[in-house]
DNA sequence: ACGCATAATGATATATTATAACGTATCAAT
DNA sequence: ATTGATACGTTATAATATATCATTATGCGT
């Protein structure tokens, strides 16, 4: 018998379920917005361009994917790679996306600025990344067992979400 | 109070404990020698020459470092990247190695061909790598009430192990 | 030993991802 | 308005990884 899953992670896996992504996005980008208030930091157009792209989905997007979607939208002068790099910087460390390590990609937090040691679950068929809320425990015990000192943790899981299982049959 | 750590993980922490490196690599070669050979694997002197230079310590070597090391033996005739990288993808694929995907670099598996679900402790202050053995079965139950089929996982815990703790005091 | 199929290597070129370095613009606080 | 801090813009280049095709080595059946 499984232990309920508790109250505060009950979006983790959202990516994999069907949901009103607009609500979804409207949500997290308010958070975002809310985050940088109280800690009394300027989201800049710029950071806020690349967090829309990456609010998009829940899928990771690629450094140059953004990118070239800032170029679209940009009209004649081309936007360079500088640029975005450095708006991701910020956004991570604000908390308000990670780093999808094994694609090199970055994908949109779904607890924007509460974020600590997130798991993820990607699928490799349909793409989404889910995020697993809370520590793993563990894991964690072990390193300390060892007396390594945490830092920060990685973890990312590569499989096939149970909605493409469902269609694979 | 903690479980005992069971017999088979003995090895794990390897990296950040003091031992006679010399004889843990013989150890590892000749386990991955033997690998090869109950598969029927010819391991080609080149293939040798990279799991070689992994097996010479627990930190991560990126591919060009191998490249620079191959070529700085090779004499004149210069080495190009495919190689390097061919030889590292056939090392993975028989669990000799692994890829640190956080350091886009590579390491010597410490169980070789009968590694998975690796778990990796990163120690940010010396860079050598331990790997923690056996699967994270909360990580592993926690995929599984979503019905998430897991293929394969990386897990990274960047941090600074015991001893350089010692040493910073 | 010979020839075939397979797999590994070698070589060139190029794609993809990321950063260094330096100057300019913006903005808030004084 | 001046200043200090932060983000932006621009150019160049570093670092990592792969596609492609020609060549060589190896294992295997005869």
């Amino acid at each position: 018998m499984r232990k309920k899953i508790p109250e505060k992670s009950r979006q983790a896996e959202i990516a994999f379920r069907k949901h009103d992504h607009r609500r979804c996005q409207r949500q997290l980008l308010s958070a975002a917005t809310r985050v940088c208030a109280e800690r009394k930091l300027r989201l800049t157009s710029r950071q806020l361009q690349v967090l829309e792209i990456l609010l998009a989905s829940h899928h990771p997007v690629g450094a140059y994917d953004i990118l070239a979607e800032l170029n679209r939208s940009a009209g004649h002068d081309q936007i360079a790679p500088p640029i975005v790099y450095r708006a991701l910087e910020f956004l991570m460390t604000e908390g308000l996306i990670h780093r999808i390590e094994s694609r090199n990609a970055f994908i949109s937090c779904v607890h924007p600025g509460h974020c600590c040691g997130a798991r993820f679950l990607i699928c490799r068929d349909c793409d989404q990344v889910a995020e697993l809320e809370g520590r793993d425990r563990g894991l964690l015990a072990a390193a300390d067992s060892l007396g390594f000192a945490v830092d920060h943790s990685m973890v990312e899981i590569t499989g096939i979400c149970a909605e493409c299982q469902k269609h694979a049959e």
